[in-house]
DNA sequence: GTTCACCCTGAACACCGTTCAGGTAGGCCC
DNA sequence: GGGCCTACCTGAACGGTGTTCAGGGTGAAC
């Protein structure tokens, strides 16, 4: 059977859902595909690209379009979006985490967190930043999330050391926090421009 | 010659900062011991108890206690402590945040960071939710900020994605944008118990 | 009918973390 | 002094890992 690109791609990230991403290795994926390992080669320069395109592929089919009017609104539709997107693939948070620490990509809510914020009244020069805030809290905070919800589930770890007893709501209190920020600059910010100008 | 566990840590700690992260194997470890690797497990358990141990002496290392009488200042005090422990070492930040991925610990400055928002004036059950959202910013900033920055030295990607060229000015602007947030949700707490008492 | 690009095989290389039976040195107790 | 027990280590292996490379087949294009 032949393969294309696209192919390695999905059947990775089936692969990566079913028995998570310490199982995804290239043999057991070459295995899936009915290929032998060095096949994969032929499609992917290595086990890191692979990942990357993994991740790319996973937020790019778990994204859904900002619709709201007020810009806190849309920051909070991308991070809710981004989060889901994350928690609905096994180790999703710990792939993703992992290509966008390496610098390979995984960046692309990145943009969407700027595109939101446009029209917010920041300045110019602080929208990567307030972009960049929302982005690291909302990965890195999913990230330990799934990790204790696929440890409590293997059985280990069965207390909470997570502090609360409802991730969504902590999640949620913790980006109302950083929403709280970029409204208090927004604001601060449109009262000097109304001033000065 | 006969080895403690701390000789272990000590010297994986010194591998890491010389070689890196992926170079931190066990039997290079051993080597640099001069030792047999499976002498290591007489003093560790496995090499992710091992990192454990290394994120948390490195952590360990770079502490420095707040001073400051304000608790933004505080926190400020810890976030950047923990950004500079960070990048004082190779792959410092992708270290610890591994370790804190997989839950076995590397959190001694979330500790640290509840600690220093007592006495804001958030109510008791947002200061886990705050100390969590300045610690998952400060890492995953760090993280990035360290790839680029280790990436730059090794001639790759000689471009700035980043999205800015001070990265310890990004890192602070963030900061102070989740520092405005907690700060306006204190303030909140307080009038609401001032007019409620 | 030949050429050429694409996709793959088979075999190997150089590692990796980990286990386990066994060995040695030093301190403690009778 | 002799026995024992513990701490620390060796030597050898096991079953994996990502990756490379020469070569083989197959189908479309010219």
């Amino acid at each position: 059977m032949v393969h294309a690109r696209s192919d390695v791609v999905s059947t990775a990230l089936r692969v990566l859902d079913a028995h998570g991403l310490a199982d995804l290795t290239m043999r057991r994926l070459a295995a899936e595909l009915d290929v032998r390992p060095s096949a994969l080669y032929h499609h992917v320069a290595d086990k890191q690209t692979l990942l990357a395109a993994v991740a790319d592929e996973l937020l790019a089919r778990g994204r859904r379009p900002a619709t709201a009017h007020a810009w806190p609104d849309r920051v909070r539709e991308v991070a809710v979006g981004l989060r889901d997107a994350l928690l609905a693939w096994t180790d999703g948070a710990e792939l993703v985490g992992t290509v966008v620490g390496f610098g390979l990509g995984g960046t692309a809510p990145l943009r969407d967190l700027e595109e939101a914020l446009a029209g917010s009244g920041l300045p110019d020069d602080l929208v990567p930043v307030a972009a960049r805030t929302v982005w690291h809290f909302t990965l890195g905070h999913t990230w330990e999330e799934q990790t204790h919800l696929q440890a409590g589930a293997a059985g280990a770890i069965p207390d909470e050391p997570l502090g609360t007893r409802d991730p969504g709501a902590a999640f949620t209190a913790g980006l109302e926090l950083v929403l709280d920020g970029l409204r208090a600059r927004a604001d601060r910010s449109t009262d000097r421009s109304l001033t000065a100008g």
